[in-house]
RNA sequence: GUCCCGUUCGUCUAGUCCGGUCAGGACACAGGAUUUUCAUUCCUGUAACAGGGGUUCGAAUCCCCUACGGGACGCCA
């Protein structure tokens, strides 16, 4: 019997932040740590604001991380609705009491808390006790009638017996007129944790919508891969101690404590979080590979006009290769394209440390009597070119790959020139050293 | 301005609770090795306890002050 209840409560008041995702997170291992349920609760009480793209986009972005919620809107839940604009009966009962307790008066048409003038001791799992003291009484309820988020947020909090209220220092200093109305309402406060904010990674201040890495949904759309963005995630303010950084995320739901947080902020490193990317992307398994290649090349690379196998040969090459499914277009395009670009720059630097033509000649005669296009025979083949003509098999093997290429990167050659097969390879030679 | 939170390599951090190992790891950066290129991998290097006072035989670790950073001060959430 566990009864942890946690809750990511945004409001769609905006895109998907990297730091809401960060709570979201938090929220989420500690729910599943603790064998928990993590609630997903939408703060939508601001008509100005509120946006159904933006509730889209947070749903979307919240599975997308793998942050699948055991209550809230699509999955339903005993606590109910979980859309705070389908609420208004249940805050009116709690305006309510909290009226018939003598806690608000009116003013201006707005309804206002009285505050206790006390100090409120807020129990904080990751800073400990923490003690501040409302000093101006508060609009709870607007003149138009809508209750405000400082109301909803504890009243929701008490009616989803929510036990753990995990979110981001700026909300702090809230905490205090959150305490005095859980006090109002007799009701012991739940435990608070407030994890560090994300600073933007140049200049000051908190990470902003416009700094890049900021949205989630730009890391799907970069085609990132969600397990390493959540890696990374964790380590903004929290650490597995053991000198191990890159674990899968079930090792981090064993391992993660809300209590084990930092206290101070971090400050987003987007070569880190990029690290992590490749490493996630050199780790996956070819099939899972290859799928998400697929997913990536569907809108640039016209592979449908390919066979799959070769399709599937052409991206066994290049997984090791590859830092990033946003390079991957680029990176395999003369795979599929007779127009790509030649870099001028690389071959200028090729010709004036040894002869191009001269060695493509070589190679392009005594490649067209190979039978069989396999690694090992074309291996064989430049070795063997190379000692007859005492030079080093390197300049074969540069000077075929920009040939075939167009550039001087790129897979290893011989698994290249398979893939690429005979009848392409003897075509892109013959067409650059007609051109050159 | 007021209140609250924080401060270990450039960055993320371990170590702090229970003072005593050359302050450890990772990213980044620099050099080197391996590799047909690139990437990988491997090795090496640069680099930090914000400052000042205490307490103590001994402080990154405990206490105080200062400085700096961050956050909150809405009929936004």
């Amino acid at each position: 019997m566990n009864d942890v209840r946690v809750r990511f409560a945004p409001s769609p008041t905006g895109f998907f932040h990297i730091g809401s995702a960060r709570t979201a997170l938090f929220n989420w291992l500690y729910a599943k740590h603790r064998g928990g349920k993590f609630i997903l609760r939408i703060e939508d009480t601001d008509d100005e604001r509120d946006r159904k793209e933006f509730l889209d986009v947070l749903i979307h972005g919240l599975h997308w991380l793998g942050l699948h919620w055991d209550e809230g809107p699509d999955v339903g839940g005993d606590y109910g609705p979980y859309f705070q604009s389908q609420r208004s009966d249940v805050y009116q009962k709690h305006i309510e009491i909290l009226g018939d307790g003598g806690f608000t008066y009116e003013r201006d048409g707005a309804l206002y808390f009285k505050v206790s003038h006390r100090p409120q001791v807020i129990h904080d799992l990751i800073r400990g006790d923490v003690s501040r003291e409302e000093e101006k009484d508060f609009v709870i309820v607007r003149s138009n009638g809508k209750p405000v988020f400082h109301l909803v947020n504890v009243v929701d909090d008490i009616s989803m017996r929510i036990t753990h209220i995990i979110r981001g220092e700026d909300h702090l200093s809230n905490t205090s007129k959150h305490i005095e109305l859980f006090n109002a309402f007799g009701v012991k406060p739940p435990l608070f944790a407030h994890i560090p904010l994300i600073l933007k990674s140049q200049g000051s201040g908190k990470m902003s919508k416009r700094d890049t890495g900021a949205l989630i949904e730009d890391y799907e759309k970069n085609h990132f891969i969600a397990d390493a963005v959540c890696n990374y995630l964790c380590l903004l303010g929290w650490s597995p101690k053991e000198d191990r950084e890159i674990l899968p995320l079930d090792e981090i739901v064993r391992l993660f404590d809300i209590e084990d947080v930092n206290r101070n902020n971090a400050r987003f490193d987007e070569k880190k979080m990029s690290f992590f990317n490749s490493e996630y992307l050199r780790a996956l398994p070819f099939d899972d590979f290859y799928g998400r290649a697929l997913a990536v090349l569907k809108s640039s690379m016209p592979i449908g006009e390919f066979d799959i196998q070769y399709v599937r040969d052409v991206l066994a090459l290049c997984q090791e290769k590859l830092r990033s499914f946003a390079e991957l277009p680029n990176f395999i395009e003369y795979f599929f394209t007779e127009s790509f670009a030649y870099d001028r720059d690389a071959l200028a630097k090729l010709q004036s440390k040894f002869d191009v033509q001269t060695r493509l000649h070589e190679f392009k005669l005594a490649f067209e009597s190979l039978d069989i296009v396999d690694e090992t025979s074309i291996e064989n083949l430049i070795r063997e070119l190379a000692a007859d003509h005492g030079v080093n098999t390197g300049e074969y093997i540069h000077s075929v790959r920009f040939a075939v290429s167009g550039r001087t990167v790129g897979p290893g050659l011989f698994g290249l020139l398979r893939v690429l097969g005979k009848q392409v390879i003897l075509k892109r030679l013959n067409a650059f050293l007609s051109q050159n």
